[in-house]
DNA sequence: ATCTATTTATAATG
DNA sequence: TCATTATAAATAGAT
């Protein structure tokens, strides 16, 4: 499509040759773009020319051609043949265990069982921070099993004083000719507690309940 | 370019739109490998149809062409208007800030410092971890300075050593009219010997030199 | 898919 | 780089 016509060989007049480059990017863009509109296609065209100078196309953005593209790349190759799809999970494997040696190196480290590479000024150091590390797991190991014998403790309090209002109530119940089955029975709700009640004294107090310490 | 004349807007029809991208997808691919080749650019060239299949071209490997684009746009940001640029850097700064926190989360968890999650269990099994760990450490130290103390006395030795048979030397050349300077030249390669000699008593024994316990 | 009239791209030139 | 123009190439519509 010109006055004559050309072989497809590098053209060696580096004037001619920029000339031509001009044109047929020119051309090539404006056909990427019609593609694009006349058959909804997405398209992305990307060209340096031989001095490094880039022009691009996209009919959306280039990040998404590109994104879409290499998800596109591995779906055809989980699809190819059995040989391609082994290679390629090959590849994946290399990569996780290449991650997964490193990140044992490390854990290794951390536990202290790969010191040959530290100087003993290194080794205080890291042992200094271990023994901070170590007060504080220890300070909140003390803290989480005291607040839980305080939760528990007031539970027993307030356990126990439920026994003795219970006491008291079927001890009145008795005085006014009621059974102790029938108190329990108006209990409502009550079996749904839980009684410690571990060391009540046989004899009464039903009278005098203890308070709990809060 | 064709029986009649078109205006560039999406083809409603899906089967001449179909053709059509057959036809002017071989056409763009044609024109993009022949202004690689004639103008001796990197080309990359990717399409996907309405349906979603790809089509692809690239006149070296698209993998080169991309990562080439990367680099390419990041240095042309650099050198875009400072705003531009600005942006950019925020971008960096913003992935490279969530890294970091990420990181420091999990260091301060290694360094107990961020342990509101875990059971009593838990928490005694990072202290037993732990202790191991500085069990580690703590013999790597002992063995260490233990080793750095037997190098020091080897080496306290085998000077106390060379002096012992400096002064025996000088001694003897005295005797015979030398200069100390002429003996100690003539002492070769004693120095290179190791002698254990903890305690030597400094008082003279220079007529009867120690031997190397080996 | 193939054909072909016609449009479009572009090589050569100024 | 820009404009012109003759001609090659691409392709729209038909089969």
């Amino acid at each position: 499509m010109g006055r004559g016509k050309i072989v497809i060989q590098r053209i060696d007049d580096s004037t001619s040759r920029q000339v031509t480059f001009s044109k047929r990017r020119k051309g090539l863009i404006k056909k990427a773009k019609e593609l694009a509109i006349l058959c909804d296609a997405e398209v992305g065209l990307i060209i340096f020319s031989s001095t490094g100078k880039l022009y691009d196309f996209a009919s959306s953005s280039m990040k998404s051609v590109i994104d879409r593209y290499n998800k596109s790349k591995i779906e055809q190759q989980q699809l190819l043949n059995p040989a391609s799809e082994v290679k390629f999970w090959q590849r994946e494997a290399a990569v996780l265990r290449q991650e997964l040696h490193a990140l044992q190196e490390n854990h290794r480290q951390m536990m202290g069982e790969q010191l040959n590479g530290l100087s003993v000024n290194e080794l205080n150091s890291l042992e200094n921070q271990i023994e901070i590390s170590l007060r504080g797991i220890r300070m909140r190991k003390r803290n989480l099993i005291h607040q839980e014998n305080l939760d528990l403790s007031r539970k027993v309090q307030r356990i126990h004083q439920e026994n003795v209002e219970l006491y008291k109530k079927a001890y009145m119940a008795n005085t006014n000719g009621f059974t102790h089955r029938e108190v329990a029975v108006a209990d409502d709700e009550s079996h749904t507690q839980i009684r410690l009640q571990l060391s009540q004294p046989e004899h009464s107090d039903y009278d005098t309940p203890p308070r709990a310490n809060e």
